[in-house]
DNA sequence: TTGCTCACG
DNA sequence: ACGTACGTGAGCAAG
């Protein structure tokens, strides 16, 4: 069938404007939503292969709108300039593209797609209406759907009938009814005072209409029916205002808007006047590329040559292994230690071999096996931390890691979303390498293919990480990241699987009791909340228990989220004093959390030929350098309240008689704050080793130390927290519950008496400002592309994170420097001791008893001399018979 | 798959 | 136009 899509350039354009960051092109030109909006169209085109495509725009300032209604969009803010300049770019661009596009004057754009998608309907094409106002979901049919942005512009969601059922209990008539009744501040539409989306649909679902509405006010009380009747040619008006008028004059026939494609030659000239360097490479109209994609987006690729390594190619595998240089192991499935093993790809600048997994496994593949295990052959590859841990479980070595790619990749940008052999290959304009998603099909598609197709998919992988490494160097040693990624992280990179393949080892039978103790607690708890409630219902839905809390028992709503009714814990908080009920819905929440998460979460990952849990170490996820933890995460295990610390009680030791051992930083993040600012104040606190909480309470408020009270200490502490995530009024204001006034007032003080603090934060937003990136102490990097925003939101959160970021990450450096300094010193003193876990400030090991004394002094001595700092760092150690012990 | 909630540093 | 403290992962409900 014909499929046609109409956008409303206007609304469209707009929302990229604010959702992008600042662009210009050489001359000057701001460019960014024009970059949003063709970003945007390209996607539509290749997704959605529509047949014919309009764009609409408004013309002029005034339309028939506002004959009925003068202040129609009054009181709007003026366009910026670098927006309006926008406009006649697009439209040149639509015209490269050899796009339709449509403008009347009197008329907005929805006006024009309302008539237009009334005419394609009656001729019997699918429509797809792509815009941000929620206006136009009056026109949606069978036949016509309309997508709206979210996230600014960079997803659509699709509407049709069903979804707007769903979303709104309407049918798409009705929401003309909608905005007549709730008005809508940005167009300056007036509606009928009190009433918003809630009370708007309650009438709806009950009258129908405006009209109904109005007509039968009688049935209504209090003071909506005083405001109905009030203000009922308001709400008349506003419906009129929010009605698509679908009869507008076009001299646009169907085959005007027919789409046959882009044409390099009038597309390419455009792009390259706008310096859209990216989309000309998408669609390959650059030249240099070694693939060749169409218009379409379809790829054409090189073909590669690839040796599948069996008993008679062997030797001259054999043969080559030392002058292999990049391999990468193929497995499937999320976590490494369950991982599938696929096959090998061993590349030389010569020759690709490819490995199944069978014959790597065959008596034959020995001396295949013996390369990987030793260490002396140095080897460079993708992911090879995955590559041991998933080899190991099928009892192959693997040794001599000497250059990871994609740890490589997460050093040079660690918020890059694609660090994909593939994603890495487009980045660096490589022969392109299929994404494997396009190969093995995704979720419950995937199929591990056949083995030609295997072999060739890896020999791609093999081809781009040649080429990619030499690269990556280059840039490693430009970005003075050298000492970072081979002192630091490579190392890291092998300790991490060390205590992966080492697990802990956890108790089963005691987690399965703490589980009965729980779920005993459990059933009391959900017997009185359902007789509190008068109903029963499923409690663990927020959905549910909103209707029960806030329609049922009428409990003052204080939050929304985007769906409905927040009931989050600080929500629940302020409902206590109203209704018993809430008490118990928290305590309940709270062991249901520890129930499922922790007790029966953490014995499915119980594995049954160790007893053990073998948590998975991401070492390029976290932005600034942290490690996360998976399958299970081992890192937010319940310490705050007693109860949930008593899954602690279930780590032990491995081996009869052991320690458990656990060893943190004191107040590391302030530390290094202390250091990168140079505040003097802030270091002599650290010198004398103070408490710092105190410390602050006493400058912030000006008093002696005697005169700290508990309530002065606590604001201090929140105050040092909102030090460290790039302080903000609001977000202080939000943690103390004071007004945004007093918070502010808060960090005045604070700025006052740690002025080298303030010094800092200022310096270091400039820094992101000027070099587009901000660094840790070794020299990790984060860029902030958002810092140079004119969207305030998003430049407050690049600035916050500016400040953030140093500091989270150096405290991350130094614990991972303390990590590969504790693994050598435990291996020159031949200790048997093992290192277990690491929580971003802390280090968990098992000790064997003899050993107790020596880790005791080893491990914290050796956390305090892992980076030397302008003041000192501390560490804190205790041991016990199990985690929980270890306090 | 997305949104909400909540566990940790 | 839009909503916030920084950084994560997991379980559950519901689309």
């Amino acid at each position: 069938m014909e499929k046609l899509i109409l956008i409303d350039g206007n609304s469209i354009i707009y929302r990229a404007f604010f959702a992008m960051p600042p662009l210009n092109n050489s001359s000057g030109l701001h460019t960014n939503a024009v970059y949003g909006f063709t970003n945007m169209l390209l996607r539509l085109i290749q997704d959605e292969k529509p047949s014919h495509i309009m764009v609409a725009f408004d013309a002029g300032k005034v339309t028939f709108r506002h004959e009925g209604y003068e202040d129609y969009k009054g009181g709007r803010e003026k366009t910026p300039s670098e927006l309006t300049e926008q406009f006649p770019l697009t439209r040149e661009l639509l015209d490269s593209f050899g796009i339709c596009w449509f403008e009347q004057p009197g008329y907005e754009a929805d006006d024009i797609i309302g008539t237009v998608s009334k005419q394609a309907e009656e001729a019997g094409k699918e429509v797809l209406v792509v815009t941000g106002d929620k206006d136009m979901l009056q026109v949606v049919s069978d036949k016509v759907k309309v997508a709206l942005t979210r996230k600014g512009i960079s997803e659509v969601e699709p509407y049709g009938p069903q979804e707007i059922k769903e979303r709104y209990g309407l049918i798409p008539e009705q929401i003309i009814d909608l905005k007549g009744l709730m008005g809508d501040a940005s167009d300056n539409i007036p509606g009928v005072p009190g009433i918003g989306e809630k009370t708007a649909l309650k009438l709806l679902h009950q009258f129908g209409s405006v009209e109904e509405v109005l007509a039968r006010t009688d049935e209504l009380k209090g003071k909506m029916k005083e405001n109905l009747v009030q203000h009922a040619e308001d709400a008349r008006l506003s419906k009129r205002l929010a009605t698509i008028h679908r009869e507008v004059p076009i001299d646009r026939s169907f085959d005007d808007m027919i789409f046959r494609g882009l044409k390099e030659e009038k597309a390419a000239p455009m792009l390259r006047k706008l310096e859209f360097k990216s989309l000309l490479e998408r669609l390959a109209f650059g030249e240099g590329t070694e693939a060749s994609e169409a218009a379409d987006g379809s790829v054409e690729l090189e073909e590669v040559d690839v040796t599948v390594v069996d008993d008679t190619t062997l030797t001259e595998l054999v043969k080559q292994l030392p002058k292999i240089e990049v391999m990468y192991v193929e497995s499937h499935g999320d976590n490494p230690h369950q991982a599938e093993v696929m096959g090998l790809i061993l590349s030389t600048e010569e020759q690709h071999f490819f490995v199944s997994n069978e014959f790597l496994l065959s008596e034959a593949a020995k001396p295949i096996r013996e390369w990987l295990a030793d260490p002396q052959h140095p080897k460079a590859g993708y992911d090879l931390h995955r590559a041991d841990l998933a080899l190991y479980w099928q009892e192959i070595s693997f040794a001599g890691a000497e250059h990871d790619i994609q740890l490589a990749a997460y050093l040079l940008d660690p918020t890059d979303n694609n660090q994909t052999i593939s994603g890495l290959a487009a980045k660096y304009k490589l022969p392109s390498v299929p994404s494997d998603d396009e190969v093995y099909g995704k979720g419950a598609k995937f199929k591990i293919p056949d083995q030609e197709t295997l072999s060739r998919h890896l020999a791609r992988k093999g081809l781009a990480m040649l080429r990619l490494i030499p690269l990556q160097k280059e840039e490693l040693k430009k970005n003075e990241m050298n000492r970072l990624f081979y002192e630091l992280e490579m190392p890291l990179s092998r300790i991490l699987a060390d205590m992966e393949k080492q697990g802990i080892a956890v108790n089963r039978e005691a987690l399965a009791e703490l589980g009965r103790e729980f779920e005993a607690q459990i059933e009391k708890l959900e017997t009185r909340i359902y007789e509190l409630a008068g109903l029963e219902f499923n409690l663990n839905s927020p959905k549910q228990l909103g209707e029960v809390l806030f329609d049922k028992l009428e409990l003052p709503v204080v939050k929304k989220t985007k769906t409905g009714y927040s009931t989050d814990a600080e929500v629940l908080d302020k409902l206590a004093p109203y209704h018993e009920i809430v008490q118990f819905i928290l305590e309940y929440r709270q062991l249901a959390k520890l129930k499922s998460t922790y007790v029966e979460g953490l014995l499915k990952e119980i594995r049954p030929d160790t007893g053990k849990v073998h948590t998975y170490y991401r070492q390029t996820i976290a932005a600034t350098g942290r490690l996360s933890s998976q399958f299970p995460n081992l890192q937010n295990i319940p310490i705050r309240l007693e109860e949930g610390r008593k899954i602690r009680q279930v780590f032990v030791p491995s081996e009869e008689g052991w320690h458990i051992l656990a060893a943190d930083y004191s107040q590391i993040e302030l530390r290094v704050l202390a250091h990168i600012s140079d505040d003097k104040g802030l270091q002599e606190a650290f010198l004398h080793d103070m408490d710092i909480h105190t410390k602050t309470a006493m400058d912030v408020f000006g008093v002696t130390q005697d005169q700290v009270d508990a309530n002065m200490r606590r604001s201090a502490k929140a105050v040092n927290f909102g030090i460290v995530y790039g302080i903000s009024d609001y977000g202080l204001s939000q943690n103390l519950h004071i007004t945004r006034k007093e918070a502010a007032h808060f960090i005045e003080q604070y700025f006052e008496a740690f002025q080298g603090v303030r010094r800092y934060m200022d310096e270091i937003v400039q820094e992101a400002k000027r070099d587009g990136y901000v660094t840790t102490l070794l020299e990790r990097r984060r860029y902030l592309p958002e810092i140079n925003a004119s969207n305030f939101n998003l430049r407050s959160f690049a600035e916050r994170t500016a400040m953030n970021t140093p500091i989270q990450g150096t405290a991350a450096d130094i614990i991972k420097l303390a990590m590969v300094m504790m693994d050598e010193v435990m291996r020159k003193h031949g200790l048997k001791s093992r290192m277990l876990l690491q929580v971003h400030d802390e280090l968990v090991f098992e000790v064997p008893p003899e050993e107790l004394e020596t880790m005791n002094k080893l491990v914290p001595e050796t956390m305090e001399k892992a980076l030397k700092l302008s003041v000192p760092l501390k560490a804190e150690v205790s041991s016990g018979i199990n985690w929980y012990e270890a306090k």
